[in-house]
RNA sequence: GGCGGCAUAGCCAAGUGGUAAGGCACGGGUCUGCAAAACCCUUAUGCACCGGUUCGAAUCCGGUUGCCGCCUCCA
């Protein structure tokens, strides 16, 4: 069985189909660049990077777009409140993006377009739109005429007649109608702005993805990701400018990852209750961060709290400290393990079983759990007197495999020790084998303080950083 | 007002008809010079509440309560 994935479009779990066999064209909506970003927005740029690295894992070609916003209100807004150049200031946090979500195991998408870069294209969308009468010219604003768009809010599931009955629809006065969105804005004195031919301005933000999805993946795509509030207006809206255009369906798939909350309450900026990726990875590892992500379907809304972390990190270590007690004993078996097909066959199961739970709508928690599983079979076989470098084998090979789409990075960089530490363990070592267990407690002790743990295996003394 | 989601052990979290995954934490044990790591055992006769359908329901249907989200910039 392939791949299934709840579709926002039917709200449904559908097998998924690439337009063109073997490969899958993504685009996922990045962020607006005026400031460090938050976990809630680590989680998109997280969950999507794993559903890439699924498909990947499954032998697709992946082409994965993802923008990032460089001009709009906020950002000219934030250029004002900080007295620096727009351009800079979007590029200072572009990079600031790369090194948050770098350090969350994200891997940079194939294009990152820019607003500013896609100048051209958008405006040339905007035209056409006039053209075709599903967009006017107003005051110097270019707006979308939404009622002439037959689908507006298929995507929502919401009426057009539903949508005018909320209260908190504001009508603009250059509008023809209160459901009309903009897609040029009209420069204010001294602000950044581009020719067209309604006059000096800047898109409005819906614009930007309907442009360069048709100029890096084409009219209709595979996969529109992102996250749920984006569903309503800002994809909705896409759906409207591109299918008024194309004429075709924009993509086939559109899928929405759920919230972060804190307190039961979603982690927002105008909320304030947001913590950043650039602050949190300073008291927990990045990859717990991740670990702590992927930990739940990419649906539901997770809570996030201090002690959710140390319950991943704790879940982590267990991951590692079996990782590398399967390599330290692979390194010094003597290949002489029973039951090979017994022990073979169970490794296929549980990764079979994490394929099967990836494969129904990207479920990462009960794949997660099929690890924990894999790990504890791992464990049990290290109890065994002796092992096969085969079975071992397999059993990294495996955890490795699970690691890559999860995104985790099992495999420990080998640390070096100070001579002053090397000595002291050395000193240990022949202190028990004289039996003067206080020394040796005094060491473990005192090495514990620089955070070295020891561990005392029938293989040796063990040490690892806490 | 419209649309949608959630409610499962001390904490987190899977599970959409066949008798409650997994992680963290707690307790007992094995191993160890002692630890650590690991393993074993224990931990929800019950899945917000009330009805109903069914041989059988956490799962389906109806109702109730509580919490959250979108409808406005937001991942």
């Amino acid at each position: 069985m392939g791949i299934q994935l709840y579709n926002t479009l039917n709200r449904k779990i559908e097998p998924f189909k690439p337009i063109e066999e073997g490969k899958v064209k993504m685009y996922v909506c990045g962020p607006t660049v005026y400031n460090y970003i938050h976990i809630g927005n680590a989680r998109p740029a997280v969950v999507f990077d794993m559903v890439r690295r699924y498909f990947q894992y499954k032998g697709y070609e992946v082409t994965y777009v993802s923008n990032f916003t460089d001009v709009d209100d906020k950002i000219i807004k934030a250029a004002e409140e900080m007295g620096e150049d727009v351009m800079a200031i979007a590029e200072r946090f572009i990079q600031a993006y790369h090194e948050d979500t770098g350090a969350l195991g994200v891997k940079k998408a194939d294009i990152h377009p820019r607003v500013t870069d896609t100048m051209p294209e958008i405006i040339s969308f905007i035209d056409r739109l006039t053209e075709k009468g599903y967009a006017y010219e107003s005051g110097g604003d270019v707006y979308f005429r939404t009622k002439k768009f037959d689908n507006y809010g298929k995507l929502s599931h919401q009426s057009v007649e539903d949508l005018q009955l909320g209260s908190r629809i504001e009508v603009g006065e250059k509008k023809e109608d209160p459901l009309d969105f903009v897609l040029w804005k009209k420069a204010k004195p001294g602000e950044i702005k581009w020719e067209s031919p309604w006059g000096e301005g800047r898109p409005g933000w819906h614009i930007e993805c309907s442009a360069m999805v048709k100029k890096y993946l084409g009219e209709t795509i595979d996969i529109h990701a992102g996250g749920q509030d984006l569903a309503f207006p800002h994809h909705e809206n896409e759906i409207a400018q591109s299918e008024a255009l194309n004429e075709k369906q924009m993509a086939n798939y559109w899928i929405h990852n759920g919230y972060i909350n804190i307190n039961n309450e979603k982690m927002s900026k105008s909320l304030g209750n947001f913590i950043l990726v650039h602050d949190i990875i300073k008291q927990f590892d990045p990859e717990v961060v991740r670990f702590f992500i992927v930990n739940a379907h990419y649906r539901s809304p997770i809570n996030f709290s201090d002690e959710q972390l140390e319950s991943a990190k704790a879940g982590l270590d267990r991951i590692k400290t079996t990782y590398s007690n399967l390599q330290h004993r692979l390194e010094e078996t003597a290949d002489l393990g029973e039951n090979r097909d017994k022990w073979q066959g169970q490794i296929e199961e549980l990764h079979n079983r994490f394929i099967k739970e990836m494969d129904d709508d990207f479920n990462s928690a009960n794949a997660v759990a099929a690890m924990f599983d894999l790990v504890k079979a791992g464990n049990l076989y290290l109890r065994e007197k002796h092992s096969s470098k085969e079975v071992l084998q397999s059993f990294i090979k495996r955890l490795d495999d699970m690691a890559f789409v999860l995104g985790i990075q099992l495999k420990q960089e080998k640390a070096l020790l100070d001579e002053e530490v090397e000595a002291l363990i050395q000193e240990r070592i022949d202190a028990r084998k004289n039996r003067n267990f206080a020394r040796a407690d005094e060491i473990r002790d005192e090495l514990k303080e620089k955070n070295i743990i020891l561990e005392d295996t029938p293989q040796g003394t063990r040490w690892k950083r806490g």
